[in-house]
DNA sequence: GCGATCAGAT
DNA sequence: CACATCTGATCGC
């Protein structure tokens, strides 16, 4: 549960919850079901509480990674040798069976709470005697075991994007996914109305339906412009990278999961490995849907140019003047010396960024400038987006057109507003019988900008508290006060 | 004294 | 830089 999720993550009208584990059983019933999207520790809320004991269904990849969770602290100490043995933070989670001292098994007090699910596969899943879903997951182009949920029971059927990007190649992929065919307004190669499928027939109206509501990854929901896919971000870093000396050492500050797409295109184009630390080689190497970033890693720092290793760790190949994961950017200040390594080899650091697609364009071709020239470049940028901005949400929900549309998040700072502008914001992308009478499709001709309809809203607002009070209540349908 | 929660910095 | 993470302060049981 990332702040500012609403209706306590649950999702209407299942007594499902998705990314939050938090004890609200002075508030109301709690979850018969647990979905996790993926294992970034904002989404983990109160999983690492030893009390927490419900059914957790996520991919076997986030399984994985979870089991082999390790903060940072615990991974240094480890490091130094103070601890024999990693210390795992959801370790309770699954509790093996025990030999007992007759060398039987015994199966008193264990337990796997986490039940993992393969992707595009159905399955049915009870929440009680009487009640079950469907749920069926996908992934979601966020990081490794990230995930979507699409739930499907006799209430209706959402879809629950947890984290995700939405970029072309993704919508594509969706759009010719069997498991959601049913559910696309537009089937993907056709274009206009199909004659005689108007919904009017009354015996089919199955064949077609509409989802009851998509749960959106909402991170970058005021971000209006566009921004570069994962492909031209990789592919312009590697080029850049092409330009330096074949001496040169680069950091690749891969300091959260979903950067791997960084190292994969590295390795890819350098045909290379890349030195990762005990911890990442660990996940890593459990992750089994992607064979590849399994096979491009190494903990052999000295055997590659390469590395990604502790952000606040390096190995001694790439530690240079002025620790931690800042490249030594201000020429002005930087010493001549400060990108050195020990051994005198220049160290170049590469770091995800948010940016444009139009500043991609002018930093791609500035610094191309820069390293034709000779001139000396200590860091790289690269902006590699794990979240969608609003034109790929839009373009997503608008691939759906389901009745609405909930935030996964609010910023609390905003007090309701980014969650008052969402209705404006996907007019024309809703299905057409709950969107208002008056409005166009504005897909691909629509302006607007998120800011200013905040600042309006704002301006006519004159408690701005009220909208973030009629914008969750109930059951987390948005009001526009 | 522990855990949950938040502010603040990176 | 980053919307994820860590640290330290504060509050409540």
């Amino acid at each position: 549960m990332p702040t500012g999720t609403p209706d306590n993550s649950f999702i209407h009208p299942y007594p499902i919850r998705v990314d939050d584990f938090s004890d609200i059983s002075s508030t109301r019933e709690p979850a018969k079901l647990y979905l996790l999207t993926h294992t970034h520790t904002d989404h983990l809320n109160g999983l690492a509480s030893r009390s927490f004991g419900g059914r957790v269904v996520c991919s076997h990849d986030a399984k994985e990674m979870l089991l082999r969770h390790e903060v940072y602290s615990e991974r240094a100490l480890r490091e130094m040798n103070l601890r024999a043995e990693n210390s795992k933070t959801f370790r309770h989670l699954r509790v093996e069976p025990r030999k007992t001292e007759d060398g039987n098994v015994s199966y008193v007090g264990s337990r796997d709470l986490l039940v993992p699910h393969a992707l595009h596969t159905p399955t049915e899943v009870y929440l009680s005697d009487k009640q079950s879903v469907t749920i069926t997951l996908f992934d979601a182009n966020h990081c490794p075991g990230a995930v979507m949920y699409l739930v499907e029971g006799d209430k209706g059927a959402v879809l629950h994007t947890g984290d995700f990007r939405a970029e072309p190649w993704f919508l594509e992929s969706l759009a010719r996914n069997a498991f959601l065919q049913r559910y696309l307004a537009t089937p993907p190669a056709s274009v206009g109305t199909i004659p005689g499928s108007n919904g009017c027939g009354g015996t089919h109206t199955d064949v077609v339906q509409t989802l009851d509501a998509i749960y959106l990854d909402t991170a970058c929901l005021l971000d209006t412009i566009d921004v570069p896919t994962k492909a031209d971000a990789t592919s312009g870093l590697v080029t850049l990278m092409s330009l330096l000396p074949v001496t040169t050492l680069f950091f690749i500050n891969a300091w959260t999961w979903g950067y791997e797409d960084i190292l994969k295109a590295i390795a890819q184009a350098f045909r290379s490995k890349i030195h990762v630390d005990r911890y990442k080689h660990s996940i890593y190497s459990s992750i089994y849907a992607d064979p590849f970033l399994r096979s491009i890693i190494t903990k052999d720092a000295g055997s590659t140019r390469f590395h990604a290793c502790e952000r606040f760790d390096h190995c001694e190949f790439v530690k240079v003047d002025g620790q931690g994961d800042k490249p030594p950017y201000a020429a002005a200040t930087a010493n001549a010396n400060s990108s050195m390594n020990t051994q005198g080899k220049h160290v170049v650091y590469v770091n995800p960024v948010t940016m444009g697609t139009a500043a991609w364009k002018l930093y791609l071709e500035e610094t191309r400038q820069k390293l034709q020239h000779g001139e000396r470049v200590n860091g790289l940028l690269i902006p590699l987006s794990r979240h969608s901005p609003l034109p790929e949400l839009r373009a997503f929900v608008s691939l759906f057109r389901p009745k609405r549309v909930v935030p996964n998040t609010l910023d609390p700072a905003l007090k309701g507003l980014d969650g008052a502008c969402m209705q404006r914001m996907f007019e024309g992308c809703l299905a057409p019988d709950v969107t208002p009478a008056s409005s166009h499709d504005t897909i691909g001709t629509a302006n607007l900008d998120a800011g200013d309809l905040a600042a309006a809203l704002l301006k006519d607002e004159t408690e701005p508290g009220d909208v973030a009070l009629k914008n969750i209540e109930g059951d987390g349908a948005l009001v526009l006060a």
